[in-house]
DNA sequence: TCTGGGGTCCTAGGACCC
DNA sequence: TCTGGGGTCCTAGGACCC
């Protein structure tokens, strides 16, 4: 398999180049700014004064991407605001636009997909390709149509976007991020001693904090050095399964296919208070959050279609540590008042001592709902679709 | 001044059935 | 009274990803 893995950079707002900016947590006072919006507008309509600094924000909430300029003062993802706001006071601080994001994010996709259905999800803003199969794909060894991507892309968006290419989903991802933003990065077989093996094993999709922290007491810090140790080493030290796969993937080796359109899960709410609440004392305003996400909760499985039959909550303590419970219905549902029954009687089951920072609702073992009211959409082929195929197709320039 | 929200997959024990 | 497997479902927790 021949594979791209493909990010668009969608924090972009021309008018912010070169300043640093977050954008995340953000429900109260920087939501203002996004009031003033007039319809069609964007973040970057907006004059820059309309925004508030780092400083002047009070919240739980984090960082979910920075600018470039912004990371310079050592903030980026996942950050706390207030954190953040140590390092970097005067950086702007935006709200987050889902809604935008989405729309952004289906043109880049709609567009990858005139392509190839060969396409797998990976969030609002990344996706494997299997380019094996398309018309022209191997030419310059993929450059040809990693360029042609980037370029409608960008013509449709404004969005750039970075681009790995390599023999499998593995080298793939991490061929995209020696290039950011906006590149092309192709990593070839051979490639693996000079590029692959001087990078930390964190690097590896699949390799978390917890894992590098244990690979780090064996000493073992870059991809190199994880291969070479012996499979049966590291089968008996991380397990035969997380073993024989750390070994495969320090030597590259990665089979699996892109996997398309799969079916969702489960589906879920959750949400932060804005202060730690007690179950008993705070009793009612909880009540009313936990009926609220409920409420969303059922909207999302109607909108989308679903019924589920498993319904699960979780909460978070005040020291943060977490408690999920769950119980399975002998029907499927979409209903709110369902859905809140089963939950409260989960949140009967939970130690309820401590005061809680966060409530969440789920339902699982989903279904797609069949009453045939839903027309399924054909989805038309755009019209440049067959150009850029022809483009592809057409002999090189 | 602690640390969002939405997901997936894996593990592991117990229930229950054959 | 003691002793089998295998398979699936349910529940809880945890690691990881975007």
């Amino acid at each position: 398999m021949d594979a791209f893995y493909a990010s668009v950079e969608l924090l972009r707002y021309p008018q912010l180049k070169g300043l640093p900016v977050v954008i995340g947590g953000g429900r109260r006072k920087v939501d203002e700014a996004l009031e003033q919006l007039a319809e069609g507008q964007t973040h970057a309509d907006i004059p820059l004064e309309a925004f508030a600094r780092l400083k002047d924000y009070t919240g739980r909430g984090v960082i979910t991407t920075a600018t470039y300029a912004a990371r310079q003062f050592g903030v980026g993802s996942a950050m706390g605001l207030m954190k953040a706001a140590k390092l970097c006071p005067d950086a702007i601080l935006l709200p987050v636009d889902f809604d935008q994001y989405r729309h952004y994010s289906k043109v880049f996709k709609d567009t990858i997909l005139e392509f190839t259905p060969q396409m797998e999800n990976r969030g609002v803003d990344e996706v494997y390709i299997d380019f094996t199969d398309v018309p022209g794909g191997q030419r310059q060894g993929g450059r040809s149509l990693a360029k042609l991507i980037q370029q409608t892309i960008f013509e449709r968006t404004g969005l750039t976007c970075s681009v790995g290419v390599a023999p499998n989903k593995l080298l793939a991802k991490m061929a995209s991020e020696f290039n950011k933003p906006n590149g092309i990065s192709i990593v070839l077989e051979e490639d693996l001693q000079s590029l692959i093996w001087p990078l930390a094993c964190r690097k590896i999709n699949g390799v978390g904090p917890k894992m590098d922290e244990k690979l780090m007491h064996h000493g073992i810090h870059t991809i190199g050095e994880l291969a070479t140790k012996s499979e049966t080493w590291l089968i008996s030290n991380f397990g035969k399964s997380t073993g024989a796969w750390l070994h495969r993937a320090s030597w590259g080796k990665d089979d699996n296919p892109i996997s398309l359109n799969s079916e969702p899960v489960s589906i879920s709410r959750e949400t932060t208070f804005d202060r730690d609440l007690h179950a008993v004392k705070d009793k009612a305003e909880l009540g009313a959050i936990f009926t609220k996400l409920c409420e969303q909760l059922a909207g999302d499985l109607q909108r989308k279609g679903y019924q589920g039959k498993t319904i699960g909550i979780k909460v978070r303590y005040a020291n943060f540590k977490g408690a999920t419970r769950d119980q399975t219905l002998d029907i499927y549902t979409d209903d709110a008042a369902t859905i809140r029954q089963a939950a409260g009687l989960c949140l009967k089951r939970m130690p309820l001592t401590q005061k809680l920072r966060l409530l969440g609702v789920r339902v699982g073992g989903l279904i797609k709902k069949s009453d045939d009211t839903k027309v399924e959409s054909l989805s038309t082929p755009v019209e440049s679709s067959d150009d850029l195929i022809a483009q592809m197709a057409e002999p090189a320039s």
